[in-house]
DNA sequence: CCTCAGGACAACC
DNA sequence: GGTTGTCCTGAG
């Protein structure tokens, strides 16, 4: 057990702002996370945290898992006085990290999120998960089961019958690209520009620009990187006629995104 | 530039 | 029971 006093964290946030989609809030104040190859449950009560985990763990993967390293105050700060829909987002909002998560995990999930919602996304991930992924059971004997690697998603006709709709063949032509060494995810992986990596991701099949940015934001942490989906575009054309200011948020505009899209999808229940 | 088909299903009505 | 909308992309 690792307990820790966090500013700027907030596990129901996170688990509900739809970047991971494997993390659930179990009873009030108490959170369950399979990420990693791993199940990890977590207690909140305000700023104060309890990890299930040895400190070695914590300190070795949960702690950049979290994205603890970052100061999310100074993000907040930078937030124009006068930007008031900004403001609002982010005070809703500011226990919101961007998670370093799998890269693989991120692409899978994202493609399974176009055109979808996020309880239907968790369904499909975890579906996905039940029928491809490794068994396994926590030392607190919770069984749970880890996110299936590309030699796990390349069978096209099994994925079919996965619920995903069009998105299966997505999935089943990257998860074969992948194993087959046709994309390198060591590659992508590679400090490059952001423009480089966006355009690499774009040639995939199903990697459109909206998906693309969610890989580069939540699995690359390109924290820069600024997705605009049907939500987003909403908030931009009726709280920001003249243009949304990304030049004021360079470096940080991914977790601007992240304060808005959560406002958003918290005022519609 | 444009439109449209392409799963499935939750959330409405 | 029908309709709408969903963190959309690729093909034409």
């Amino acid at each position: 057990m690792v307990e820790k006093q966090i500013l700027y964290f907030d596990l129901g946030q996170i688990a509900r702002s739809g970047q991971c989609f494997r993390m659930y809030e179990t009873e009030p104040g108490r959170f369950g996370l399979t990420a990693l190859g791993r199940y990890l449950e977590i207690s909140q009560e305000g700023n104060r945290f309890w990890f299930d985990c040895t400190q070695e763990e914590f300190d070795r993967i949960w702690f950049h898992y979290f994205d603890l390293e970052t100061d999310y105050g100074s993000f907040i700060a930078r937030i124009g006085k006068r930007d008031r829909y900004l403001q609002a987002a982010a005070e809703a909002g500011k226990g919101i990290r961007i998670l370093n998560q799998d890269l693989w995990e991120v692409m899978v999930t994202f493609l399974i999120s176009q055109n979808n919602h996020i309880k239907r996304i968790r369904q499909c991930v975890e579906r996905l998960c039940f029928h491809f992924g490794e068994r396994k059971e926590s030392a607190g004997g919770h069984v749970y089961y880890t996110m299936p690697g590309p030699e796990a998603l390349m069978d096209a006709e099994r994925l079919k019958e996965m619920g995903l709709g069009y998105r299966d063949k997505y999935i089943s032509r990257l998860a074969a690209d992948v194993a087959e060494g046709r994309v390198s995810l060591e590659r992508l992986k590679k400090q490059k520009s952001r423009k480089q990596t966006h355009q690499e991701l774009t040639a995939l099949y199903g990697v459109g620009d909206k998906v693309a940015d969610c890989i580069q934001l939540f699995g690359l942490h390109q924290i820069d990187a600024f997705p605009v989906d049907t939500w987003i575009r909403k908030i931009l054309d009726s709280h920001y006629p003249k243009g949304f200011p990304l030049y004021r948020y360079r470096g940080c505009a991914g977790v601007m995104q992240q304060y808005m899209f959560y406002y958003a999808i918290s005022n519609m229940g």
